[in-house]
DNA sequence: TCTCCTGATGTCAGACTCTGACATCAACCA
DNA sequence: TGGTTGATGTCAGAGTCTGACATCAGGAGA
């Protein structure tokens, strides 16, 4: 057995939704969430660059999957497809999470802080799609704005899936938002479509910002 | 004459882009930007919520005014056509400070705080657009997808602008984008096209987020 | 004119975030 | 045995941001 316990980082972000939840985010200090992980301040700098990076730890894993499904996926796949089948092989990952999923949305979308990390994380990912996509000879600009309907349709249905009282899989709700956008793309969306919902999800909190 | 110096919000901002100028943004403190402008560094924080903010003063204003056009636009027109009347309401009132968005944008792209601030900005005015569209009557659904787009043509004109070497007028290049976007949405778009370059721009920088 | 009130600013103390430098010490390796 | 390594601790300090209270010029009204 090692010198210390393990997964110190495992510890830290759990510690860190725990005491999110119940104090709330802005006050709860890095203190606190470190000493109940059972480390010190000056540890939790070690894992997390900052405060915020504790409730972001999967975008890497996820950002990974979703660029290697995209790369391996079968040539003759068209991109936004390809794109498609990615988001479908990282929704098994989330199946059993749904309950954290859902707690940490909570938490992100009550503070402006949390949604800019959200936002800029998106970023990324649409960036690192984009780039998987011009490696499958899609031309830049379709690689990108393809890249970004992803995106959307990622967001759009985990939106839902996190709010599913019917608890439908999260690769239900993917489907349904690829749907749906074409649905809309061709003129027939509806003035409730999930759209909205999804980018009432995004919208800054009104801290006056 | 007041018992201050007026315009203290005005000084601090031009303070701030001087040294970020000069010495960047993070090794700037709050307390030597409200030193040069004359005030104390508890003052600063009277006017901006927090150090970021400094750079990101105009976007009230903006917002405001894309707002106004777009309601007051003729009733006949069309959603996208209402968005890009605004967008182009906008050009003139940016036309004599490129030079200092140039300097702007220089500042925000190699600070991820800063482009964090950025994002969570359009998404707010993507929002607002969004809203002042369903006043006229858009559907939910579209109105989001027309914000974003409208989004989409601002960021890529105002990036080609800012370093178009022949300085063409703002209002040209949101044309320019238009179009652009146009003949993508059409499946003429090149590889080279402009909707790459907008995306590049808003890429994370590389520092391990 | 005197007085009161208001608004912008200053002063001060302090909590909290984040970083650099250096110390510890179990485990592993030669 | 002895040296190295890697994860952690300790400590000091800079910088951000906030709350509470003080100050004081100028305006409003008596």
């Amino acid at each position: 057995m090692g010198r210390w316990e393990p997964n110190a980082r495992g510890r830290l972000e759990q510690a860190a939704m725990a005491l999110f939840e119940t104090r709330g985010y802005d006050r709860t200090t890095v203190e606190e969430i470190a000493s109940r992980a059972g480390v010190t301040e000056r540890t939790f700098f070690r894992y997390f660059a900052d405060k915020r990076e504790v409730l972001f730890g999967g975008a890497k894993d996820l950002e990974r999957l979703i660029v290697d499904t995209i790369v391996n996926v079968p040539a003759a796949t068209a991109p936004l497809d390809a794109v498609i089948a990615a988001l479908q092989a990282t929704a098994s990952t989330f199946e059993e999470r749904r309950g954290y999923a859902r707690k940490r949305r909570g938490i992100i979308t009550t503070h402006a802080d949390l949604q800019e990390r959200e936002l800029i994380k998106l970023a990324s990912l649409a960036s690192a799609i984009a780039v998987s996509l011009r490696q499958r000879a899609v031309a830049a600009a379709a690689a990108d704005l393809i890249a970004e309907l992803g995106i959307a349709i990622f967001r759009n249905a985990f939106e839902r899936w996190v709010d599913d009282k019917e608890r439908r899989p999260l690769s239900r709700h993917v489907q349904a938002a690829v749907d749906e956008l074409k649905a809309v793309a061709a003129g027939t969306g509806t003035s409730s479509s999930r759209l909205r919902t999804a980018n009432a999800s995004r919208r800054p909190s009104s801290k006056g910002r």
